[in-house]
DNA sequence: AACAAAAGAGAGCATCGCTCTTGCCAGGAC
DNA sequence: GTCCTGGCAAGAGCGATGCTCTCTTTTGTT
């Protein structure tokens, strides 16, 4: 299980030198305003020159803390998805591990939560890739795994209470098996799957919510997505 | 039903005087260019300028052509929902009209197909939004539908064919309720429901799937999708 | 107090979207 | 056939971007 390392930067602002403290403090700042700026403008026009202007310092000050935009983005990514981690982690590490079905409800609804109260940091993580970069996969990876790992340890509670089934055959049963070996995880085919499909759903509605993809069907887009949530769990047979 | 729009602007460039004829190959050319742009470098590398230097003509030319940069993404937004609506009412269309489940398995397979082929253009009406930029509905209203319409419409068949279901009750199902009015069809509540979710799966699938979400966890994407497309078959009941 | 490292300032380069003015040139009216 | 007007391209220019370079100032440390 993954820790939880999304308050580093707090620990990292209270220790060392001075020099170091308000080195990390600027950084802080820095993605603070980008974060602000992300949430009004969206993430093309995050600019660097207008997060010194906003700072009072001047374009080219910002490049001490800041090695360029894409990496600013990618410590945005970062913090996204820790963010995440740790709100989804929270929430699920809250109930009783017997109660699958609650474990389930409360990832979805928390996560659902999150988005809609930071589209701007979702969009980063689950929306289409900001054009002409690739975030790192050696920088986002462990973070951006926490909320699949979660799942994936209660799709192996929900494989303990239940009769085993057959492996599928063919290519996405090799997948499958292949996935069940790097991760060291016993949870069968047909569970795996379902998890998959249920995991990639639960992501569906709410980037359809978020990004505006349903053009107001629903006036109460947490019932819809609660409903939802629960033929999901259905589906998981919890 | 709606018709198929997206060659009107090949049907334009055959007619009128030579000028007319000139202005839509022109216009024609930009978006061509426009798109192998948007495939290379992204929605928010696209740039006026470049396509005016691979034009060989002067950036303030385009703008002959072109209102804006925002126009021409709405352009290409426009033609990227008539293109896949193209393909997805052609192959559900060569279907019987009583094999429900080809009908869907048809919907999803080319949807899946034509996102993979232009992960660029698809991004651009499944993605998060252009930052700055929100796609006026008045553009994009009526071509941004046909997928769903064509949904509903397999819906409407399969309601046909169940035993009517008792409506929901709650906020979620007024909102239905009200769904079913503005749209005059005739779908219970929770086939409704079940179709929203498929939809919202297929599309969560296919988005986890071309933005790079799996990280490579499946080597035959395409096997993966037709399986869970046929679990959201099982889902509608078909 | 002196030093060195870190931070900031400012100029500059290439790029972008977009506007304006200036010519040019061909299609349509006569 | 000629004339003229409307569309078209060119070019300069404005404000903005990311990023680099150099120079100066600040500041913590010794």
């Amino acid at each position: 299980m993954l820790q939880p390392l999304s308050n580093c930067a707090i620990i990292g602002a209270m220790t060392g030198t001075p020099r170091q403290r308000a080195r990390a403090q600027a950084i802080e700042d820095i993605k603070r305003i980008a974060k602000e700026q992300l949430a009004r403008e969206g993430s093309a026009a995050l600019s660097l020159r207008a997060i010194a202007r906003e700072l009072g310092i001047v374009s080219s000050a910002v490049y001490r803390y800041v090695p360029s935009r894409d990496d600013l983005l990618t410590m945005l990514i970062v913090d996204a998805y820790n963010s995440l981690g740790d709100a989804v982690e929270a929430a699920e590490g809250a109930c009783a591990r017997d109660d699958l079905r609650g474990r389930w409800l409360a990832l979805g609804s928390t996560a659902r939560a999150w988005a809609v109260e930071r589209p701007s940091e979702y969009a980063l993580i689950y929306g289409s890739p900001v054009p002409g970069y690739q975030a790192p996969v050696e920088q986002t990876g462990d973070p951006g795994t926490r909320v699949s790992f979660l799942l994936l340890a209660l799709l192996v509670d929900v494989e303990r209470r239940r009769p085993p089934s057959a492996p599928l055959s063919g290519p996405l049963g090799e997948d499958l098996a292949a996935l069940r070996d790097t991760l060291g995880l016993e949870i069968g085919d047909d569970l795996l799957a379902r998890g998959y499909l249920a995991f990639t759903a639960m992501f569906g509605l709410i980037s359809f919510e978020v990004f505006g993809q349903y053009r107001g069907s629903f006036t109460d887009c947490a019932a819809h997505f609660e409903h939802q949530l629960g033929r999901l769990a259905d589906l998981l047979g919890i």
